[in-house]
DNA sequence: TGAACGGTTCGGCGTGCGCCGAACTGTTGT
DNA sequence: ACAACAGTTCGGCGCACGCCGAACCGTTCA
């Protein structure tokens, strides 16, 4: 069989603990110099130096030199559905043997970006009330805007021309930690970007983890109708 | 970073030559023992044994011993997308730079089975004629059946009852040979197990190509409109 | 012009893991 | 009962690769 080996290369290189931590950093979405990513990998400047060479060579991240900095991001959209893929299959792997259950996992749980949209109990609760008010349409075989929800966006401040370079518009990306979908795709990263616009949510330093403001929480609930006061149950995991 | 530790785990299992062989293999949909995954990856029974007993543990195969034997298949739709979606990224990586083009390679672009559907130049004009005429919709955003396509469908013999499993109905899956879409999902497997049982498609021996007979060529163009014969642009990438 | 700093390259060390053959279990058939 | 065969477990070998520190290159300030 040689049509694996590509895919070999690829799977290897996310493969492995330091790299995968970089990358799994990246896919905050913003760009990283290759210092920062060495801290967050705890390895050094010379060895992290090497792991982001391999992963350049290989297209999964892409380069710009500026000043004296090297500013590290994820590639292409391919590479970060790649990864969110392969997250969710490492979701169920665990049966819910040991969950850490850390302040720092929690606040992932709670709201993270997801290469460039929102996710966690946020995004999926963003996604509900769209769907609830029928801005978006989002089931298992894809995402749409309806008319209604178009005017919506736009008046809300998205950009909802079809980007140049034919990226995805509208599509459900399955949360790990929830196990339900968020919005993905050119309306979900508009959605992200209007609400740091905003100032409703912050990101958080060294991590992919997102800060609702209380303006961020009165304003979904305004404007979507995002509603965030279940009672605790975080637990249910809600597959319906 | 400790969001991290369940991904390296599941890609590095990818990420060997021998493992991610059997796991093509085994993305032809079938189950098969452990003896043909070793002849397959040319690894002794001893070590394909290890290695199958890693991916079960992960969750990424399941398997069922009948008689003496053991029969293995990957374990999840969800395995399979994300095997899709590295496949996906690794095709893109090399840009074009040294393509072997060998028969056995040029058999499985011509059609294969990808887990349970048909992909390949023959998956792509299934996709085609089936959007030209209306039966389906597929885009970047994913994929439903018409009204009258439910009706063309099952009258073709397809059950379109949605499965019980809550597993996709129908979505677009990017064919790496082809770098478009075909017809994924419950809708896609329905398809490949209808042409299969009229005899229209066969599957080759040890491989996951499949063989498109005679019978196959005229009826899928007269059910389908199935147009496989533009003349041998299959070196242009068409990505429109 | 030199010091500080980000980044990369290189040489060498240690180990994790992929591999095999041999031995063993369990099933099938004669 | 024994042989044949599918599959698994175990012990040991050898390589690949992830890691670091030191040296080196370029840019940016004093």
């Amino acid at each position: 069989m040689v049509a694996a080996a590509n895919v070999v290369e690829v799977a290897a290189l996310v493969g492995d603990t330091a790299r995968a931590t970089m990358l799994a950093a990246l896919m905050g979405g913003q760009s990283l110099t290759a210092s920062e990513l060495a801290f967050l990998a705890h390895i050094s400047r010379s060895t992290a130096s090497e792991h982001l060479g391999r992963l350049v060579e290989a297209r999964l991240l892409a380069v710009t030199r500026k000043r004296r900095f090297s500013y590290y991001r994820i590639a292409s959209p391919l590479v970060a559905r790649m990864l969110e893929s392969i997250k969710a299959v490492a979701a169920i792997e665990t049966p819910a043997r040991h969950q850490p259950r850390s302040a720092q996992e929690d606040a992932l749980r709670f709201a993270r970006t997801c290469y460039d949209h929102i996710a966690g109990r946020l995004g999926v609760a963003i996604a509900d009330a769209l769907v609830a008010r029928g801005t978006v349409t989002l089931d298992d075989d894809g995402g749409a805007v309806t008319d209604m929800g178009t005017r919506e966006l736009v008046a809300f401040g998205a950009n909802l021309a079809r980007p140049a370079g034919k990226r995805i518009f509208c599509r459900p990306c399955l949360d790990w930690s929830e196990r339900r979908y968020h919005i993905a795709g050119h309306v979900g990263a508009e959605l992200c970007r209007c609400c740091l616009d905003r100032g409703w949510i912050r990101r958080k330093r060294d991590t992919r983890a997102l800060e609702l403001t209380p303006a961020g929480r009165s304003g979904l609930a305004a404007a979507f109708g995002v509603d965030l006061d279940f009672s605790n149950a975080d637990s249910v995991l809600r597959t319906a």
